[in-house]
DNA sequence: TGATGAATTGCAACCGGGTTGCGGCAGCCC
DNA sequence: GGGCTGCCGCAACCCGGTTGCAATTCATCA
């Protein structure tokens, strides 16, 4: 809870959300996190809330353009809150990175996902751009 | 059966992985197909070899880079061949493309995936980079 | 305030990709 | 042949994601 919950409300609203408890906890969860969480972080993290809930949650968030989700190539899908008023779009992507070691992934913020020219014909909506590898405290960690 | 059995057995060989007739009949379907395959393309098209067996097949190629897996976040792997001799890099790898409406993953073999500067302490060791949207035909067929 | 219908939630079951344990079989070396 | 190793098929399992349904909550309006 480490948000004012009437900050989220504002945001949820400004989405066009219908306001609930539930809804209210899931985006807490994720703007108070600092890396992108899957279902079952949230779960985790919500352990009174079902499952089900959470994904219908995330369901209408991501139509609403509230959150977006990103495949971080680990058999489970992350979603992050979309930053700014508007929603985002393919030159607002970032880049993530994924840790083998911890098995976390990272927002690289302030490195947008390259945007590469398709052949004739071919039209794009968005982009996933994953680097894997090791992180930077658990390649310290290793050496 | 569109390749010579002998050439793959040679293949095969240079990559240090032992034949068998179903490591033949795998390699030989990744060949042919003109798109990274998953699991359940293969158990489609070799519809006498088991699952666990393709699976573990896999397994074995990739372990000796014989093929490489990428992630178009359907939530299904995907398997390639690895071109050349040696095994693949980074650099190598290249863009795929998601088509949303005939859920069909394309190789972009002419588009390297683009590699960016990670911030001091990140090591990379691949590269994903997928762009989804509307292949040509699918466009053309909805205009 | 109370009734009504729509939206939300929890539960349980399901689905499909991926994975594993195990027993049987094939190939190889002695 | 006997024994060893590795490969294969079967069945069962795991887990993230998804759905049907009944119960609950919410907004609205009489």
């Amino acid at each position: 809870m480490a948000m004012d919950s009437r900050k989220i409300e504002e945001i949820l609203e400004k989405k066009g959300v219908r306001v609930t408890s539930i809804r209210i906890l899931v985006m807490d969860a994720l703007m108070s996190a600092s890396r992108p969480m899957s279902l079952s972080d949230l779960e985790t993290v919500l352990d009174t809330v079902d499952k089900s809930s959470i994904f219908r949650t995330l369901e209408v968030f991501e139509k609403h353009h509230a959150v977006h989700s990103i495949d971080d190539g680990t058999g489970s899908v992350k979603f992050e809150v979309c930053e700014g008023e508007e929603e985002c779009t393919v030159s607002d992507m970032h880049a993530h990175f994924y840790c083998e070691k911890c098995h976390k992934t990272f927002c690289l913020k302030e490195i947008n996902a390259p945007v590469v020219d398709l052949p004739e014909g071919f039209e794009m909506h968005s982009v996933n751009y994953i680097v894997k590898g090791v992180c930077r405290s658990c390649s310290r960690k290793m050496a």
